[in-house]
RNA sequence: GGGAGCAUAGCUCAGUUGGUUCAGAGCGUCUGCCUUACAAGCAGAGGGUCGGGGGUUCGACUCCCUCUGCUCCCACCA
């Protein structure tokens, strides 16, 4: 078979996926054999693949298929996420396209739009991870608003009500005037924003609602709330302000008469001293209102604007209105001044939108005691965060957790199901059944049509945290008598979590908590923590900057191996990847060289009569022991999770020692045939490499190992066995090292001198070199004939070369230029001799030599020894050039 | 404001309890090669006071202090 010079993925790729797929390789059962789980993180249904996703899916898959190859039963479920927020306002996006308005339709057929959408876009990520060739189990593929784990969500909100954990209360709450829904505290991102600060003029009320000529100064940032201030709060022991105990100032604009109070919250250096207390609409003000009583006057609805009880520029946008009311305050001669000021904003997550802080009637989800175990979990060690460092990240949020807020004014997502009676007062149970169930027992009258279920639904996450379990088993959440399912026994507690740290909280201790509280066990082992994808300059890759490559088109040119490559090979754990497209074209070269190694191999004919060359012998001995060597390092670097260390460790195996040394040690002249053994062995290595390769690049491996040798029809390296690490002769190895060392020694002899490879030259050894590897040497630097000359003279018509202690020399009549060769040795000469003095200092001090570990002591004197003899070689090198 | 982390070759990063000739890898760079698997390649070479300063130690890239620069997380000073 006649096969190209370059590795083309597109003919393989879709052939070997669909294969795949045909044959169900990716599907798992339980069966006896040790389970390896992984969930998905779930991305958005409404997704598509970003290069964030391909760094994780990539990890994912390697970890996954590994452990299929180590022979355990692996199971990677997918699947999405219905992303309430995201979704939704997609979905209201593209109502409003078709003229439609969410306010204009009902609930039901809003739902039913949403569902259609889903149906028809959701879910392309899925098909786009297959291009990447993610081995996920596909026949389990789960959807977070699938009814049974919606029953789930349902049934856990159940559960924590009546365990007590659920409450529904008026609290300041995160608003996102854009998304019209509450967002918790993790949803809110802090950035520091140039805003104003203004200084402004309340003058103090003479007891009837007139001003007097007395005055106070407030400094403010957001001067269009000033018509909601409750109170003027000053700090008790601030003496410049005792003579405002007792008094009544005016609101500007408004002539609103307002107490003074005094609590310690207030700074006395900060702004002036004095500060406006607005409950409805910062959270401190809240606070200090609930302390001294104060009325809540809430002046900006769900949009973010102001409300009739603002009195004064009502329905005007809150940033609109911070405009127009500084012209005002100036106007009206309350405006002292106005100062640049820079402090923290929160921003909504999803939607970018200034978050107001707004006292609303939500669902809160007690965390105490769930954050707690969930603590212990991670603190004890059951569960383990890689890298380490995010432990303490982990720590700080646990202890310092704050109630959840779980509801969300939204329709996409799981209805709460509180039932409100005609009184007010509401029950909650899984069905409306149920809950009316419930209800007559304090209300026998009560119909079904008397209840009114609770119009919002949950936070996203509150049906993530239960996607270890629901995957399998969604019977099992909230519901402490159903024992778990086969699928759930058999696959739960997961073992690895990859995932970034973006969602630590959000989902990772989240998680952690559900499994603690519906399973009594973790949900994983590790989680492994990857960093952000970003540009070559450092900047998170994003639509806006148009950074991102898409992972698809990167794909169409380098082929989804060389893809994964490039991603993993700049991958370590917790750090940021700068990704540059450069790396995905070392993945494609890869691919080729891997190609044309096996293309090399696959012209060989075995000759049955052949003798196998000293030298063939000699790379088979070395390569078989280089591979044990290699495997168990793998080995070590999986176990750690350092999977780019596992891969660049076989990228210099296969392409350093397997091609650029082992084939070309082996590779018969051209046209002869090869011996059997040296063929059998190379195809044997081949599998093997292909096998260590395959986690990484799992279509060319597949590719490839089916044309090495014939195969069943059902056959795939998917299902082989990972080569397991044997016992390995160091000596062996270091012994090739050296003839590695000669071999390049005279290499670079020939390049220096313009000899050309195809002429042989002498060699000359002075000393043990070691003989098992002479034939390596001899074929690779092209050596016509060995000498071993008596002493150590030297010619002075041969260039000499030291490999480790061995010296050798390249006999060169008429090449050497002996003034050049002697400035090289008396440099080298000096070298060793400084080398030599330092080594000796070290040896002459009694506290080294009496304080240090014997190995230690022992490793200097060996270099002592190998200085001396090296330094009489020199010399005797300088006497005989003359 | 609180906390965590990082700084090693032109770039991206390893360097695991302080001690093997430990100053490394990949990429890039330079030089020579279209050598009958591969120019998406082969062969060879150069390149770093391990951010600055101080300390501990027989010995420091590694431990401690400090300064500088960067990153991330958390956070209610209006």
């Amino acid at each position: 078979m006649e096969l190209s010079a370059k590795y083309n993925p597109a003919e393989t790729e879709d052939k070997w996926y669909a294969w795949w797929l045909e044959n169900k390789f990716f599907h798992s059962e339980p069966d006896g054999r040790e389970p390896y789980t992984i969930v998905i993180p779930p991305p958005n249904v409404t997704g598509i693949l970003h290069m964030g996703h391909v760094l994780n899916n990539t990890l994912n898959d390697v970890l996954v298929r590994k452990a299929r190859m180590d022979g355990k039963n692996a199971c990677w479920v997918p699947g999405t996420d219905h992303a309430s927020i995201a979704t939704e306002s997609k979905v209201v996006a593209k109502l409003k396209e078709q003229g439609i308005s969410k306010e204009d339709i009902t609930r039901e057929e809003f739902l039913r739009h949403a569902w259609e959408w889903k149906e028809k876009h959701g879910g392309i990520i899925l098909s786009q991870l297959r291009k990447l060739g993610a081995s996920c189990d596909w026949d389990r593929t789960r959807f977070t608003m699938d009814p049974d784990l919606s029953k789930a969500v349902i049934n856990t909100f159940v559960y924590f009500y009546n365990k007590g954990y659920i409450y529904r209360g008026v609290r300041m709450v995160n608003w996102d005037p854009v998304g019209l829904t509450a967002v918790s505290d993790e949803e809110v991102i802090h950035r520091d924003t140039t805003s104003k600060f203004y200084h402004l003029r309340y003058f103090i009320s003479d007891g009837n609602g007139n001003p007097t000529s007395d005055f106070l100064t407030i400094a403010t940032t957001r001067p269009e709330t000033i018509m909601a201030d409750a109170a003027i709060c000053v700090n008790p022991a601030d003496e410049r302000y005792h003579w405002l105990r007792g008094k009544k100032v005016l609101i500007p604009l408004i002539n609103k008469e307002i107490p003074v109070i005094e609590d310690s919250y207030v700074e006395m250096d900060f702004g002036t001293g004095c500060l406006k207390v607005t409950p409805a609409h910062d959270v401190n003000d809240y606070e200090i209102g609930l302390r001294h009583n104060l009325p809540v006057l809430d002046i900006i609805d769900d949009h973010g604007r102001l409300n009739e009880k603002a009195r004064i520029l009502v329905g005007e946008d809150r940033f609109e209105a911070r405009h127009k009311i500084e012209k005002m305050l100036a106007d009206a001669g309350n405006l002292v001044k106005v100062e640049d000021y820079t402090s923290p904003v929160g921003y909504s997550e999803r939607t970018n939108a200034v978050i107001e802080p707004r006292l609303s009637m939500q669902w809160f989800l007690k965390m105490d005691a769930l954050a707690k175990d969930a603590l212990e979990s991670v603190e004890s060690g059951k569960v383990r965060l890689i890298p380490d460092k995010y432990r303490n990240t982990y720590r700080h949020w646990m202890e310092n957790v704050h109630d959840w807020c779980i509801s969300r004014q939204l329709w996409w997502g799981q209805q709460i199901p509180a039932y409100y009676l005609p009184d007010g007062k509401y029950v909650v149970a899984p069905t409306a059944e149920e809950a009316l169930e419930l209800a007559r027992k304090t209300d026998p009258q009560i119909t079904a049509a008397d209840l009114k279920q609770d119009e919002d639904v949950l936070d996203t996450w509150f049906s993530s945290w239960l996607w270890p379990i629901s995957v399998f088993d969604p019977e099992m959440p909230g519901q402490p008598d159903h024992q778990p399912n086969r699928d759930l026994a058999y696959y739960y507690p997961t073992n690895d979590l990859v995932t970034g740290p973006d969602i630590l909280f959000f989902w990772v201790a989240r998680m952690i908590m559900a499994g603690n509280e519906f399973m009594k066990d973790i949900p994983f082992r590790n989680v492994y923590l990857t960093g952000i994808v970003r540009d070559k300059l450092g900047r998170k890759m994003s639509k806006t900057l148009g950074n991102s490559p898409d992972p698809l088109d990167l794909i169409a040119k380098y082929g989804a191996d060389g893809v994964r490559l490039g991603m993993l090979l700049c991958t370590s754990a917790g750090n940021d990847i700068l990704f540059d497209e450069s790396q995905v074209e070392q993945g494609r070269n890869f691919c080729n060289k891997i190609w044309n190694a096996f293309r090399l191999v696959s012209l060989w004919k075995t000759d049955e009569k052949a003798v196998q060359p000293e030298a063939a012998a000699t790379a088979v001995r070395w390569f078989r022991n280089r591979l044990d060597e290699a495997l168990g390092i793998m080995e070590d670097h999986y176990s750690k999770f350092r999977l780019s260390d596992a891969l660049m460790g076989i990228y210099k195996l296969f392409w350093d020692d397997f091609c650029a040394w082992y084939l070309e040690l082996v590779k018969p002249a051209y046209g002869a045939g090869i011996d059997k053994a040296t063929y059998d062995a190379t195809i044997g290595f081949f599998d093997s490499l292909l096998k260590m390769i395959h986690p990484f690049m799992p279509f060319i491996t597949e590719e490839l190992w089916h044309n090495l040798a014939p195969r069943g029809e059902k056959e795939t390296i998917m299902l082989q066995r990972m080569p397991v690490a044997g016992k390995y002769d160091k000596g062996i190895i270091s012994d090739f090292t050296m003839a590695e060392e000669a071999v390049v020694a005279v290499r670079a002899i020939r390049q220096q001198k313009n000899i050309s490879p195809k002429e042989p030259l002498g060699l000359r050894i002075y000393g043990e070199f070691p003989k098992d590897v002479l034939p390596a040497v001899i074929r690779l630097a092209n050596i016509g004939s060995v000498e071993y000359p008596e002493g150590t003279e030297v010619s002075g018509a041969e260039i000499p070369f030291m490999v480790r202690t061995v010296k050798m020399a390249v006999p060169a009549e008429g090449l050497v230029d002996t003034a050049k060769e002697k400035e090289k040795l008396e440099a080298d000469l000096k070298y060793q001799e400084e080398f030599l003095t330092i080594v000796r200092r070290k040896l002459s001090n009694e506290k080294f030599v009496n304080g240090a570990p014997e190995k230690v002591v022992a490793a200097e004197r060996k270099k002592e020894a190998d200085a001396i003899s090296k330094i009489e070689s020199i010399k005797a090198s300088l006497a005989a050039l003359g």
